[in-house]
DNA sequence: ACGCGCTTTGCAATCGATTACATGGAAGCT
DNA sequence: AGCTTCCATGTAATCGATTGCAAAGCGCGT
């Protein structure tokens, strides 16, 4: 029908008002007379009117859009957090932009530039490993959009962050394993650098050590969280003479990669050596065996980081600054007794 | 340093110049000449300008996004394909933005809001399942932003979409397990009305019938591609007395949920029967048996989605209206021999 | 010396909504 | 009646960049 968009001009002509009054009834309705907001409403109604965002967001001096940084937009881990971002932010009318901080051409200083606040209100990082460039130039306070991190985080800043309580889950697979009767327990651990693999480490090593049990750098393996090194420690640990009789993987990807892999050397899972994961990722349930896992509340991670952003977007004051979520045990079929017990 | 943002004003005072110079510099280098280009660029360096998005796109009369409809942003099926728009859309000085069509609050009216043209300058739809109230109002050519499918598409409307051959895919699944011996053969589905599930179940009788086996409906199982109906669809089976000794399922999710199941009976694939699945996602490879599946190119379908919509918004005139991938059998430890042969 | 054409630059309108300030009118109080 | 207060509404400036149009500057041929 129109083939022209209608304004808000449009609006106030077919009411009969002024555009201030189309703009007020629309915004803050309890500032407009009872009359004639609905003939406003009326107007709007049958012209068809939609609020053109941008000169909104112009005036308002505002972009109406979180930004999320990602580090493998690709990796199925994160679509649970992201699902919870979107979920907490669209119902308060931000859009949410992704961007995948290890795609190609995405380097440094281009993230840098997206930061500068034309583009985004606020950011969510689920990349600890920001270069400290960046976070250099980003003086939150001196004008510049909030940032908040969410399950990754850069250590040695005071940037506010949501994860969860990593040592905690360490210490809960590894404690499983002790009470089913292991006494030689190996480590999978995630990329060198990530404070992912360093807190899950950690947690894991306190937890042996409380226990009396030996840490074995031979029955320590280095990841980086994916598939294919889960296969690979896998290989390793089939080489040893001396083998753990069960193993801490730090993500379920590599906890099904560990076995899958062994699976194809003819050694089962929880006969041969148990398996606890991290993360509880969906096909956990359903691998063979179904996984001894921590559960990570994903979707929560994602809509907590979102309300602790937009809480800092919409007001001065951040009511809290970081938040560490409780995980869970999950036991299920991959971990049972030691074969000799 | 400064509190303020710096404007193009800041700019054009730094060298000395009209804003119009500064933004011609900027946009269009060639029709400014060389010496005042690099005052001009010398000045954006001291200042730190950055352009400030909005108001550019405010006046250039777009949204500078292309907005992304998900089925559902949790599912790792998509991630891929997301990576892949991400990737052709953020060279090409456009954000993405998503939204989960399958959210609570996120009512068909409300998707069709999003839709009217001042939040995004085209779409791309993953989900094919859009209300015909949607399209109805969608008008391409009135004045409405394109939108393009991608996987998934709405039959019946001209709208174009990229997808892979899906009839192709059942096809050369069946075929391999005919050409493995097996003559019983079935099928577990997607969810209903879903035009996957529709090509895939058409490719896959049409091919039973090209090699005259029976097709029989106790042997077709109602799924809806996730992790719990192939699980279901495995009971199913189990149940019958007269079973099918291979199946295909349209889906990965299912025919891992279908695996696992049939382990949790103590029976074995491929020993027990053969199982063949459709995507090819992450942990196929590293499933228990490693799954034999159809290869999905995935991330291409999601480059090509993206740039099939950037021709359509920057150039009235779309090069190409569909676009059908071609798929591929990976032959993995899945599927083998009937066991009566 | 003049005029034509071409390149480079500036002026100012424009995109559409928001909001500080001004105004008009009704109601309340003495 | 006269004055203050308050509510509803309108006027017009503003957000920051882009771009049509006009003018200025330059070179060149006659």
């Amino acid at each position: 029908m129109d083939r022209k968009t209608v304004t808000i001009q449009d609006v106030a002509l077919a009411a009969g008002v002024s555009t201030a009054t189309v703009s007020r009834a629309i915004s803050s309705p309890e500032k407009v007379s009872e009359a004639t907001r609905s003939t406003v409403m009326e107007a709007i109604r049958t012209t068809g009117y939609q609020v053109n965002v941008t000169a909104s967001n112009l005036r308002r001096q505002r972009t109406g859009a979180i930004m999320v940084l990602v580090p493998d937009l690709g990796n199925p881990f994160f679509s649970r957090i992201l699902a919870g971002i979107e979920n907490a932010t669209a119902t308060r009318g931000y859009s949410v932009l992704f961007v995948d901080t290890k795609q190609p051409g995405m380097e440094p200083e281009r993230i840098v530039m997206h930061l500068n606040g034309t583009r985004a209100d606020g950011f969510i990082s689920l990349d600890g490993a920001l270069a400290g460039d960046f976070l250099s130039r980003h003086r939150p306070g001196g004008g510049q959009p909030p940032l908040v991190f969410a399950c990754e985080w850069a250590e040695g800043t005071d940037l506010p962050h949501v994860a969860i309580n990593n040592q905690s889950g360490a210490s809960l697979a590894v404690q499983h394993l002790v009470e089913l009767g292991h006494r030689r327990i190996g480590h999978v651990t995630g990329p060198d650098g990530n404070v992912l693999t360093t807190t899950r480490l950690e947690g894991t090593r306190e937890s042996l050590k409380a226990h009396a049990l030996p840490i074995r750098d031979d029955w320590f393996f280095h990841g980086d969280f994916s598939l294919q090194s889960g296969a690979e420690a896998a290989e390793k640990w089939l080489k040893l003479k001396d083998r753990p009789s069960a193993v801490f993987c730090a993500s379920d990807q590599m906890a099904c990669g560990f076995i899958s892999k062994l699976s194809l050397h003819g050694l089962s899972v929880p006969q041969d050596v148990s398996v606890v994961g991290f993360d509880d990722i969906d096909i956990a349930r359903h691998y063979i065996p179904p996984l001894t896992t921590i559960h990570q509340p994903r979707h929560k991670l994602g809509t907590k980081a979102a309300e602790l952003l937009l809480s800092q977007i919409e007001s001065a004051s951040p009511a809290v600054r970081d938040e560490i979520l409780e995980v869970e045990l999950i036991v299920r079929k991959s971990t049972a007794a030691p074969a000799g017990n």
